[in-house]
DNA sequence: CAAAATGTTAAGTAATTGTTAAATATTTTA
DNA sequence: TAAAATATTTAACAATTACTTAACATTTTG
């Protein structure tokens, strides 16, 4: 069978953890289990999966705090998380998501959706890297897994931020990305301030000049060809 | 035979009623059918249409009269209203917009037109519905999410709240937007003075020409091909 | 023709972005 | 690990652009 991807569940009640192997063995996905928080972490480590399934209820150390010890740590910004909760509180509200959750799921679980809620939120993640590969734009090249920029062939340098906006801003050409968006995407849920933005689309101006980074007032910046 | 969409008619003749239900089932739509005011809201709130087709004159509630009460439920705001009025009926015209209608027709009706009427208000909203999705009329190219406006190839740069309000009108060409739809539209709650919408008007005629930006005095404004 | 509504201008006001340099953070290097 | 080098953010202010208003002109309608 096809490898369709590696999870991680992590529940501190056996039963639990053994329903959620079982239907999801049967889809395909390769899978570790542990029961608590602190073991999670240990074997998030090397087994490198692409999405943990994370109750919220555990003694010790709850759901949520193993989420926020993920999340510490950049390395593991781009694995998937997703929450066993009790009942259904408002969407919204739920701690998980400010603690760095992609999605939830309660209790009680029926197995038809969770694995196609498993399903569709790996679906997204693939997609997500596919929008990773290198982008060519007239004389620009950009690659993100090298961290690597070409104008009309010669490299030009670009601190992370700086690269990441750039990138950001490339992956849609012509789309004017608000202000917003360029947080959510590349500050994540951090606070940054009114002009720190603008000095790093400066940065990138002074670097690859002022002809593709096109500013919308009210809106935000585009890259145009 | 595919679901196209749902109308509600409602009109206190009956044979009005058959020949719109004949010509509009043959086209794949759902129907329901009152013969009343009354029976109309009541209908409403179980059916869940998409337009709603309301003959303005009708004994005891008036067309008018059902409108407003309609949109006076916010569950009710995206339900395309269409009022049949007779062809003289300049005042009830005017009524009817200021009520929260979309469009009209007059009596008497030809088939043919009411469906291709109805076919495209419905084919817009969709349109309008899926996203800011682009909008191609005649020589005019309007793309919101690269704020982009082509006219006959040319790139031409209209400020945010011009541009806002160009894509409105075309969101539904030929449907008049009245000043006040134009104001929650754009301006949301903001207070502003009653000439702004005419500066913001000239300022887009200046731009594109006094072609298709058709005022309709005492009501509001459309855009025309 | 009078009333109402809209058109037109230019000027004033507000909002947004650009630009620096300096203050903090972070990462690298020795 | 401390110093050095880089990167990132902030803050103050300048510059630009957008938006609104107000006064008056023009058009439309009954």
């Amino acid at each position: 069978m096809i490898d369709k991807g590696r999870l991680l569940l992590v529940d501190d009640e056996e039963d639990i953890l053994e329903f959620l192997s079982y239907n999801l063995i049967k889809e395909g996905y390769k899978i570790k289990t542990a029961n608590n928080g602190k073991s999670a972490l240990k074997i998030l480590e090397k087994f490198n999966p692409d999405l943990i399934i994370l109750d919220v209820m555990m003694p010790e150390m709850d759901g949520i705090e193993v989420c926020e010890n993920i999340r510490e740590n950049e390395k593991n910004d781009d694995v998937l998380i997703l929450f066993l909760t009790a009942r259904s509180e408002d969407y919204s509200e739920l701690a998980g998501f400010s603690a760095g959750a992609d999605d939830y799921i309660t209790k009680p679980i029926k197995p038809k959706l969770l694995v196609s809620r498993v399903n569709a939120i790996l679906k997204r993640k693939r997609k997500t890297n596919e929008t990773n590969s290198p982008i060519h734009i007239g004389e620009i090249n950009i690659n993100k897994s090298k961290h690597k920029l070409l104008y009309s062939g010669k490299e030009i340098y670009l601190a992370r931020k700086e690269f990441n906006l750039l990138y950001l801003l490339m992956t849609i050409p012509g789309k004017v990305f608000t202000r917003e968006e360029i947080i959510t995407s590349i500050w994540k849920d951090a606070i940054v301030g009114d002009r720190t933005i603008d000095v790093h689309i400066r940065k990138i101006r002074e670097k690859i000049g002022n002809n593709h980074i096109k500013t919308v007032k009210g809106i935000g910046y585009k890259f145009d060809i």
